[in-house]
DNA sequence: GTCAGAAGGTTTTTT
DNA sequence: ACCTTCTGAC
């Protein structure tokens, strides 16, 4: 068979609109592309017709994505049409931003060696630069100054959108020339540095011109300013531009997201074709009727009207329940009833512990995605910290982390001084040590660091960094500090090394296990498991047979966010991971901040007509048997009438009703799933 | 100056 | 439950 019948074959399996958004490559394209309707199928089938109907070097074509676990599924997709060694770039965009910054390295005046900070890096190297201000402080400034890079602002530019404090220019100012002396660069560095240089150079410009004549990219709506300023400087009117996107799933506001970006796509690049994808192949039609009524309340949105493919299937079930014990029970319930996999999606990380002990309770295996981030724990990054060490010398913030562990008798302040006389004799960090103290302990750090510098080049990494962790104490540091732990931490630390082993040996090796640990985030999660605990932010691009959307509460969800629209757009993209049930759960009280806190139903699912969904509990018993148990004789309290008690209830279809006669003579009926005043104490 | 343990305040989402 | 800051011993 010729690789022209295989995309031919495929274009036959794709709808009308999907097929209009493969085979359009006239002009920039827009494809929003509603939640599953088949995006990523569209993608990667749009590549293999332009390499293959359209005969297209594959090297040419460019796809961007949000997350390294988008990039690896469109990876593999692509790799089922055109093999494995297919030559297609796809990237996400801070891999691609590191590409362009390694790559032209000389040119910008950049280690091509750098590591990369991530937020933690960040708060420790404005630590260094401030050491007399609080951490409270240090996290402002840090968020601030991430924000205006995610804007294409420097610290030259006005900034008074993002603060109204003068002094944010110089803080800016001071931390980015302290990146540059160290040489490293972070995650906003990584977009902007790259269209700053585009801009400026017309001859790369022109070069990547020349080399990427598609580029297309995922997740549209939670891209930044910067990243479309490196769209515009990566494309000119010949290259084909086509960007997918669901307005309607923007929920990365809080970290600078753009949800103009898709909005004003259009305006930004003339004669753009826009083709919506509005067959949801995934979900059953009363779950995505439910997911329309999400939605619906929101007002900055395209609008587009989803239908479903599949049958109608069962109503979302809400269930009020007690509290977070009660919750995970009833988890336990819906995993246990139905057939496939199950995601208990929930706002906040906090809130997955209880539902982890329930399910070890039962016996039952689960992932919790995206949590305890490999990457991200102690043991882990104090590792990759003595690595970045190793690969810069000057990195003052790996430096300020491994110098504790174990404690050398060398704190904050010789560790500013040491720091501080490197600067000023613009000697690294290592040197300055052994120039100013002439401890044993110390001694022996700089030797151990140099030791394994020049080992790189002749051993493996592996072991270079297993003699490495012994030799500085790092291993022995955490058994002696905590013995529960150590078990773990260790595990960790060898699983670490065994990652690295499969890096060979050198520097540059070395540079890209690093740039691996920096940008991917993700845990490993466990494919096969059928249980997943994960929150609603890091279920996006996934589906699963059964999700249970927990913690509907006020202050809880939404919470704390000032964004109503786009906690109503998590909710959306919550619900609409479900293929075949969904659950909702809503607790009358739970932990919360360390303590026990009464709460009410969720504002959102008041603005569900309650006929999209059906109510645990409701009309499968006795009179009895009531929404969240309300009977004669219950104790509530009202926020505007105050105590009271349950004088009768009526099931008066569909819909319950409460009698309650208030200590203060008032008597009322409520319909307590819409009554949130209104509480059973 | 360093460091460990106690006290005290605080809790979002993440490339 | 966690993390930051405070306190006092060395």
């Amino acid at each position: 068979m010729s690789s022209n019948s295989t995309s031919l074959h495929l274009l036959e399996s794709l709808n009308e609109a999907q097929r209009e958004a493969v085979t359009h490559i006239q002009s920039p394209l827009l494809i929003l592309a509603g939640a599953g309707s088949g995006k990523t199928r569209v993608i990667s089938v749009k590549i293999a017709y332009l390499v293959q109907q359209c005969e297209l070097f594959p090297n040419r074509i460019l796809a961007v994505t949000f997350t390294n676990k988008a990039a690896k599924e469109m990876r593999e997709r692509v790799a089922e049409f055109l093999g494995e060694d297919h030559h297609v770039m796809i990237k996400t965009f801070h891999s691609f931003g590191a590409w362009v910054l390694r790559r032209y390295a000389k040119n910008i005046g950049l280690n091509p060696e750098f590591s990369i900070y991530d937020d933690t890096d960040t708060i420790q190297l404005m630590q260094n630069i401030f050491p007399e201000h609080g951490k409270k402080d240090l996290k402002r400034w840090a968020y601030i100054i991430a924000r205006a890079k995610d804007k294409g602002l420097y610290y030259s530019d006005r900034l008074d959108e993002l603060t109204d404090d003068p002094s944010i220019n110089s803080i800016y100012e001071q931390y980015q020339k302290a990146l540059e002396r160290v040489g490293n660069v972070d995650f906003g560095d990584l977009i902007l540095k790259p269209v700053n240089f585009l801009q400026a150079d017309a001859q790369v410009r022109e070069k990547l011109h020349k080399r990427f004549s598609v580029i297309l990219v995922d997740e549209y709506q939670d891209s930044n300013v910067s990243q479309s300023l490196l769209l515009r400087a990566l494309s000119t009117e010949e290259t084909h531009i086509c960007v997918v996107g669901d307005d309607d799933q923007s929920i990365y506001k809080f970290r600078g997201a753009e949800v103009n970006n898709i909005l004003e796509f259009p305006q930004l690049f003339p004669s753009t074709k826009i083709v919506q994808l509005e067959q949801n192949y995934r979900s059953t039609e009363s779950i995505l009727q439910f997911a329309s009524a999400v939605v619906a309340y929101n007002k900055e949105r395209y609008g587009k009207k989803l239908s479903s493919t599949r049958h109608k299937g069962k109503k979302p079930v809400l269930a009020f329940l007690e509290d977070g014990a009660n919750e995970a029970e009833f988890c336990l319930q819906v995993i246990q009833e139905n057939a496939g996999n199950t995601a208990i999606l929930y706002r906040t990380n906090a809130q997955s512990r209880i539902f982890e002990t329930a399910l070890r309770k039962a016996g039952i295996s689960y992932t919790v995605v995206g949590a305890l981030k490999f990457w991200a724990r102690e043991e882990v990054k104090d590792v990759l910290a003595l690595l970045m060490l190793l690969i810069n010398h000057y990195d003052e913030v790996a430096f300020t982390r491994i110098i504790r562990k174990p404690p050398r008798g060398i704190g904050p302040k010789t560790t500013h001084d040491i720091l501080q006389y490197a600067k000023e004799k613009n000697i690294n960090i290592l040197d300055a040590m052994e120039q100013r103290i002439s401890t044993d302990a110390a001694h022996g750090f700089v030797t151990t660091v140099r030791t394994m510098t020049d080992a790189i080049e002749n051993d493996s990494l592996a072991h270079v960094l297993q003699k490495g962790v012994e030799e500085i104490g790092l291993l022995s540091y955490y058994q002696d500090k905590d013995a529960d732990n150590f078990h773990k931490r260790v595990e960790n630390i060898e699983e670490l090394i065994n990652a690295l082993a499969e890096y060979g040996k050198g520097r540059s090796a070395l540079v890209e296990f690093l740039e691996t640990a920096e940008l991917d985030g993700s845990a490993k999660s466990n494919d096969s498991e059928s249980v997943f605990l994960l929150t609603m932010h890091s279920a996006k691009g996934l589906e699963f047979d059964n999700v249970i959307v927990t913690g509907m509460e006020d202050e809880l969800f939404p919470g704390f966010s000032q964004d109503k629209e786009e906690e109503r757009r998590l909710f959306y993209v919550a619900v609409t991971r479900a293929k075949n049930t969904l659950y909702l759960t809503s607790c009358h009280q739970r932990y919360l901040h360390a303590r026990m806190i009464v709460l009410h139903p969720s504002q959102f699912l008041n603005e569900l007509p309650y006929e999209l969904y059906s109510v645990y509990g409701e009309g499968m018993g006795e009179t009895q048997d009531f929404v969240g148990d309300w009977i004669p004789g219950q104790q509530v309290h009202h926020v505007e009438y105050g105590r009271g008690v349950v004088t009768h209830c009526t099931n008066r279809k569909p819909e319950l009703v409460v009698t309650v006669e208030f200590n203060n003579g008032i008597r009322g009926e409520f319909l307590p799933r819409y009554a949130s005043g209104l509480r059973r104490i």
